[in-house]
RNA sequence: GCCCGGGUGGUGAAAUUGGUAGACACUGGGGAUUUAAAAUCCCCUGACCGUUAGGUCGUGCCGGUUCGAGCCCGGCCCCGGGCACCA
């Protein structure tokens, strides 16, 4: 989860500098410059000695649970966390001024293959790694203030945790949702070990530089498929999900209807299955394919050896659909011959590498007139294409040219001549059903969920082996399966494999042999915002009670990146969970947001060589001229010129990655916090910015300022509604209008940076206006104290030291949200827009309640409108209440 | 390749339901304050034409719908995310 940065050192960390409360106190009276690095530690330490983020069941409040999705421990914090964790920080703290009880939990998701790579490189022990890591992190999250009930906290390589995964496991075991079958992996013949995806390097493995191959080992699966419907329909009652991530899901999972037939086979017994979407287009077939992995193939491959060789190279492919997709599609005939259901022709059966096993039947009927895949592999191998499609609008055609995919009129295909695409789909099913060969079924593309792992930085497979082949889930009383922690890694085998000690148990006496494989890490991170409920829960993997009262998270919080794997996963846990009776909800996530990635300009000098060296930017001058424009770019360590490589995402290779660490120092957390949450709308990526950083900083300044000199003028009165003159009134409705635009963006829309806009805005008001007397003093009050509340959750450490000074005593995160009021949000006079033709021709101020009538006879006798109708027949006007006039004249 | 997003000034962005394009900031320029600097405050800052008033153009490209399009429709280009063993 959070994957973001590489495994980086424990290297170059800095102590904290825990300052005395006492003397904090002393210095922030008598100093009243803004001290973010004061205010910040003391403020911090004051919210932990006191719980303040601690949360408990209580049902005299409704609940919101908050929730960030958990990050991966690699070494430190970076932008990246910090661009996902402060939305959510900030949802929490508004919820909680809106009188929510919020749960907002921290954890780590701590299994993954990036450990034990930094285990090798550092020699050390993965799990030593990894808690020495997630110590720092929770460090570094402490200093940026979010509000995290660290009492909830958990890590899912904790026995604690991963051995309720388990137990689930022999439960969903017992249910008959799991099951083992051969599944193919990358293997890399050198190192005869399994290689993840991310370990293929242009097809090669990353160590051994062996040209990788596809093995086919026996996995566990889980009957995801068995819920592909549920998951399906279920996302329609996901109201407040993006539409895009729904999307996604729905194509993930791509349900489709279609046919299955078999197609006999000439001079052999038995038939060739395939799955077609269009059985509308069946008399344009023209040639069958199969996988390489396909029976047919094989026994093709044992025949002849030109077919074996085939079947041979197709095994160096990589296993990654992406692969699939964009290499050259190629084939072989084998020499079977298939007869087709309806015209009994001989149809050649070739294999090619584009035919995935897993899809269907792993075999298709290609017609390449009506398919591009087929079309392309078609013209390839000089194999007929022949039309059966025409086009409903009657254009030409030339499926020699090109593939026509669309839906139309059926053509050359005898009886079915005539017929629509639709209405052919219908008989030809029937036909095929009626005589026995086929049958409508619907299919869908999602995959049972392989979650063997030849690792060994994950949770243990709960499976075991008896001396007399009965495979079985370890029983409960020996759970958790554990996993050696004091371990050395060789990069090659994992540890619990190469000692032949550790899965040796028994069973009732009985020798038995444990599982090595470790769960897919997306096991953990499927259940966990479920174990946050109850994260010490000793008698179940969770307490009903709490599950039942916080559960489903009502703000979940993330990166686009896990739109369909982690979010679709967890989805189909809770469901399991669900009808394994540990929940009551079918969905565990009732508001998701997904965010974009942290950007930064990159910079580099290539030498001589061709060696590119990538230069940080925080070592890089960039000049630019009167206008703005980038003029060039130098090191400062020798003032000579570097290449501007553009924006790109955050990382180490490309050398553009932000200390936070600095940064906290420089400007402290709130600046930080403020300028993330202003650059940009949570969704989309963000692109770093110094000067960005600094602009933030003044303006927290200039809060502190603002407030700063209106408390030295001592209490205020009450306003007196009365009194206010317009200058009051003004500031009021102002004030009252930004409550409620920054309410909305925040509760509603989730965009932080036009709230802040509007805080800012507000506080550029409060400057105009120069207080004279009492009553100036508190509208100023009224405005200044909606201005700390509604900025409090963004920049907590701040907003709560100046809501003290502003002269109240709660804590910040427990005052009210403020309310807009409907009366000072009236006005008397509104500003319309004026237009001929469509083109703003002038602006008139209007009394609030014009009546059309009046609008429209004013717009039309307004002298900068008369100026361009002059001449011209007025042929139309159109009024938009409230906004503008249009006076339509030619 | 397939699925999903995105493209608006020098820069980050705003424009919420088809109705004033560029709010709010950053950068840059000018000024005030200061012995000086920092800090702070004020003014200008899409392009072009114009002394002013004002005008013309402008939201990746081409076309369409509409009184009116950044927003809707069709076709492209470019950038990003995902593609099942990175998390």
């Amino acid at each position: 989860m959070v994957p973001r940065s590489n495994p980086s050192s424990l290297f170059g960390r800095r102590d904290f500098c825990i300052l005395k409360c006492q003397e904090i106190r002393m210095t922030q009276t008598q100093r009243p410059n803004y001290n973010p690095t004061e205010i910040e530690a003391y403020w911090q330490k004051k919210w932990e000695a006191d719980g303040l983020y601690h949360s408990d069941i209580d049902h005299s409040k409704p609940k919101h649970y908050a929730l960030t999705m958990l990050p991966y421990p690699s070494g430190e914090l970076h932008i990246g966390h910090w661009y996902a964790m402060t939305p959510s920080d900030a949802r929490a703290r508004y919820k909680r001024m809106c009188g929510y009880n919020v749960l907002f939990p921290m954890g780590f998701d701590a299994f993954g293959l990036p450990a034990e790579n930094a285990a090798i490189a550092n020699k050390t022990a993965p799990a030593r790694w990894t808690r020495s890591n997630i110590e720092y992190m929770k460090q570094q999250l402490k200093q940026l203030g979010f509000g995290y009930d660290w009492t909830r906290e958990l890590a899912t390589c904790d026995p604690d945790y991963y051995r309720w995964e388990q137990w689930f496991f022999a439960r969903l075991y017992e249910k008959g949702l799991v099951y083992k079958k051969m599944a193919t992996v990358n293997w890399d013949p050198v190192d005869q070990t399994v290689l993840a995806n991310e370990q293929v390097v242009d097809g090669r493995g990353w160590r051994s530089g062996a040209l990788v191959e596809q093995k086919k080992i026996p996995q566990w699966f889980i009957r995801i498929t068995d819920y592909a419907e549920e998951l399906l329909n279920d996302l329609d009652t996901l109201e407040d999900w993006p539409e895009q991530v729904k999307t996604m899901q729905r194509n993930w999972i791509g349900k489709s209807e279609g046919t299955e037939l078999t197609f006999p086979l000439k001079d052999q017994d038995g038939g060739l299955t395939v799955y077609t979407t269009r059985p509308d287009t069946l008399m344009g077939v023209t040639y069958m394919a199969v996988a390489a992995e396909h029976p047919l193939a094989r026994k093709a491959a044992e025949e002849h050896t030109d077919v074996a060789r085939f079947v041979d190279e197709c095994r160096n492919s990589k296993v990654a659909e992406a692969d699939i997709a964009t290499m050259d599609k190629r084939g072989i005939d084998t020499g079977y011959k298939a007869i087709h259901p309806l015209t009994q022709e001989e149809i050649p059966i070739w294999v090619a590498n584009f035919v995935l096993m897993d899809y269907g039947t792993g075999a298709l009927m290609a017609v390449p007139a009506h398919d591009e895949r087929d079309h392309e592999f078609a013209r390839k191998y000089r194999l007929p294409i022949k039309q059966v499609i025409a086009a409903a609008d009657g254009r030409e055609l030339d499926v020699q040219e090109q593939a026509f995919t669309e839906k139309g009129t059926l053509v050359s295909s005898g009886r079915y001549s005539g017929l629509t695409s639709d209405e052919a789909f219908d008989a030809i099913a029937a036909d095929l059903t009626g005589s026995g060969i086929g049958r409508r079924t619907v299919n869908y593309r999602l995959r049972d969920w392989g979650v063997s792992r030849q690792r060994y930085w994950g949770a243990p497979i709960p499976m075991m082996t008896l001396d007399d082949g009965t495979e079985m889930p370890v029983p409960d009383d020996q759970l958790p399966v554990r996993l050696p922690e004091d371990v050395e890694m060789d990069g090659v085998r994992s540890p619990i494999k190469a000692d032949p000690e550790w899965a040796k148990t028994e069973y009732n006496g009985q020798p038995a042999t444990l599982e090595t494989d470790t769960f897919d890490t997306f096991m953990e991170s499927s259940w966990y915002y479920a174990r946050f409920c109850s994260p010490n829960y000793d008698k179940g993997m969770l307490d009903p009670a709490a599950a039942n009262y916080w559960l489903p998270v009502d703000q979940y919080i993330g990166g686009i990146e896990h739109a369909i794997l982690h979010l679709l996963y967890a989805r189909f846990f809770h469901k399991l969970l669900r009808d394994v009776g540990l929940v009551t909800s079918s969905e565990p996530f009732n508001r998701l947001l997904c965010q974009g990635m942290v950007l930064a300009e990159t910079y580099y000098r290539t030498d001589e060589s061709g060696m590119t060296t990538w230069i940080a930017p925080s070592d890089v001058t960039v000049e630019r001229d009167s206008k703005g424009h980038v003029v060039r770019a130098t090191h400062r360590e020798d003032g000579q010129p570097v290449e501007i490589g553009g924006v790109t995402k955050m990382s180490k290779s490309k050398n553009n990655g932000i200390d936070p660490q600095a940064i906290i120092d420089q400007y402290g957390a709130d600046t930080v916090r403020l300028f993330i949450m202003f650059a940009a709308p949570p969704e989309q990526s963000l692109e770093w910015s110094d000067s960005g950083v600094e602009g933030a900083n003044r303006f927290l300044k200039r809060l502190w300022r603002l407030v700063r000199e209106h408390t030295a003028g001592g209490p205020v009165q009450a306003i007196d509604v009365e009194k206010l003159n317009e200058a009051r009134r003004n500031l009021r409705r102002k004030t009252h209008e930004t409550i409620a635009k920054v309410s909305d963006d925040i509760s509603r829309r989730l965009t932080f940076n036009t709230a802040i806009a509007a805080v800012m805005e507000l506080l550029n008001e409060i400057s105009r206006l120069d207080p004279v007397d009492e009553q100036d003093r508190a509208v100023v009050q009224e405005a200044l104290d909606a201005a700390v509340l509604m900025l409090s959750p963004i920049t907590p450490h701040i907003c709560h030291r100046l809501w003290q000074a502003m002269g109240h005593d709660q804590p910040v995160v427990d005052a009210r949200w403020p309310v807009a009021d409907e009366t000072a949000l009236v006005r008397s006079e509104i500003q319309v827009v004026l237009q001929v033709n469509g083109k703003v021709r002038g602006k008139a101020d209007v009394p609030a309640g014009i009546s059309r009538e009046d609008l429209e006879k004013l717009a039309l006798e307004h002298e900068n409108v008369t100026r361009f109708t002059e001449g011209k027949t007025v042929r139309k006007v159109i009024v938009v209440p409230g906004k503008l006039v249009n006076v339509v004249a030619n």
